[in-house]
RNA sequence: GGCGCUAUCGUCUAGCCUGGUCCAGGACGUCAGCUUCUCAAGCUGAAGACUCGGGUUCGAAUCCCGAUAGCGCUACCA
């Protein structure tokens, strides 16, 4: 068995033909069956190097290995040749407008489509005029080349998008006029953008890098697009790519068009991120970290950033997220939220914040659980309660009003950071008070 | 317009082939509550769907027909 994705470099990869070429490499990798990567660069216009990269590099981002890589600009010879037995037997003919195009004569009959996901579609050649095999400037058609290319590469399973059950039938006629044999058919459902027709720029994001700009996980974007027309058959929503290769079957495979929605992406994104080995989360977040301003010339040692990175693993959807939640940890002077700032800071809290710098200093083990035990101390002492105080320290030591439990925070933040930081907080107090 | 495909909660889906166990299950999202130092997570609960109309049948989400709607194709683009 072997199957192919067949990509056309006249624009980036993007979503849904990542979805087909993920149902044809989980069918491929399910079957035992190779896996086979051609590139449809036919029309010499509109086919960009540009486009080649970033498809093959999107690919390669999300996992999806091939085995076999073929090019049909390079091919352009079998495709003449082919075209020109049919004009020997009489099957097509040249254009009459003399420009050197060559024509597929169109039987009058019923085609009849086996196709695994919609069972028997019937078309009356009828409504299909005759086809063009070779254009003028002898590049091949998409209908010729495809056809040509799928028996010359003997791949048994054609899985593409449902668009283009409407070209199958004048494919199998070629298919027909050949003699080739004729392979099995799987029109997976489309996905649509959230207004309900093709997912297009206007409807968002549609290029896979441009989800990965946006801090997606390989893993967590493969899991999303398998769910799109495809289940399990179980309850299961969280699954890798190595996971879902024994259970792929494209008899659980949808009929319905699917519904881009971002919020379930970033959900299981989320869910992706926090079972990521931190490790490797680390590795994965370094440029989305190079990109945040406040990281420039910081530099932490693996060690620490791993200890700040577990406080804030949990709390974030995207690798962007996630790095931009790394913020108080990189800055000298955080920059307070104001509204908060305004709030906490004019409660007249000096005597309370004093009392804490001090126990703090104290501190020879600055453990999370010293610290809290300190902390609590302070609190009985004074007699108010945990939140009058730990609200105005988190805007103090971090800017902002939502966070990591407050003594991890500080542990991890480290002893003299801490003081400073309550210190520099003191003055803002003065200053709400003048 | 013609031809084709499709039709279960707002969204992704399970169930449909082999009618009854489905007054339809799960997930995202939404709302409420719990937990908690906040946020997030987690947990509990709620609202929320078989497009419509005809058949067939004792019985239909499941089978058949029709309508409607959505999408696709209708290029010397792929």
């Amino acid at each position: 068995m072997k199957v192919r994705f067949a990509p056309s470099p006249t624009g980036y990869l993007h979503i849904g033909g990542a979805r087909t070429c993920l149902f044809n490499w989980l069918f491929a990798r399910h079957n035992k069956a190779s896996f086979i990567l051609r590139i449809e660069d036919t029309d010499q216009a509109r086919s960009k190097k540009e486009y080649l990269d970033e498809i093959l590099e999107s690919l390669k981002w999300l996992g999806l290995d091939w085995d076999e890589l073929y090019y049909q600009s390079e091919r352009f010879q079998i495709y003449r040749a082919v075209a020109e037995k049919l004009l020997g037997e009489g099957k097509a003919y040249k254009a009459e407008d003399g420009s050197g195009a060559v024509i597929l004569k169109m039987p009058r009959k019923m085609v009849r489509i086996d196709d695994m996901i919609h069972g028997a579609i019937s078309v009356d050649t009828a409504l299909i005029k005759d086809q063009v095999l070779i254009k003028s400037d002898q590049s091949p058609t998409y209908n010729f080349a495809c056809v040509v290319d799928d028996n010359d590469m003997r791949v048994t399973h054609i899985i593409r998008g449902d668009d283009h059950i409407s070209n199958t039938p004048k494919q199998l006629v070629i298919y027909e006029a050949l003699g080739y044999k004729i392979p099995r058919f799987a029109h997976i459902p489309m996905i649509l953008g959230s207004g309900g027709g093709r997912m297009s720029k206007r409807a968002g994001a549609t290029a896979i890098t441009e989800y990965r700009r946006m801090g997606f996980l390989a893993a967590g974007l493969v899991n999303y697009l398998m769910l799109l027309g495809w289940s399990p058959g179980n309850d299961q929503e969280i699954i890798s790519l190595p996971e879902a290769v024994p259970k792929f079957d494209l008899i659980n495979a949808n009929k319905t068009a699917a519904t881009f929605d971002m919020k379930k992406l970033l959900w299981l994104n989320g869910q992706h991120i926090r079972s990521c080995n931190i490790d490797a989360l680390s590795g994965l977040l370094a440029p989305f970290l190079d990109e945040q301003s406040f990281a420039k010339g910081v530099n932490f040692d693996g060690k620490s950033l791993i200890s700040i990175l577990k406080l804030y693993q949990e709390r974030a959807q995207t690798l962007v997220e996630l790095a931009q939640g790394l913020k108080p940890f990189f800055v000298q002077e955080v920059e307070f939220d104001k509204d908060a700032s305004e709030k906490f800071f004019s409660q007249g809290l000096t005597k309370e914040f004093v009392l804490l710098k001090d126990r703090f200093m104290a501190l020879d083990d600055f453990s999370a659980v010293k610290i809290e035990e300190a902390f609590r101390a302070a609190v009985a002492e004074l007699g108010v309660t945990v939140k009058h105080l730990i609200h105005p320290l988190r805007l103090a030591l971090s800017g902002r009003t939502g966070g990591p439990g407050m003594f991890e925070f500080i542990e991890v933040l480290g002893k003299e950071r801490t003081i400073e930081r309550i210190e520099r907080a003191m003055k803002l107090f003065k200053k709400e008070g003048v």
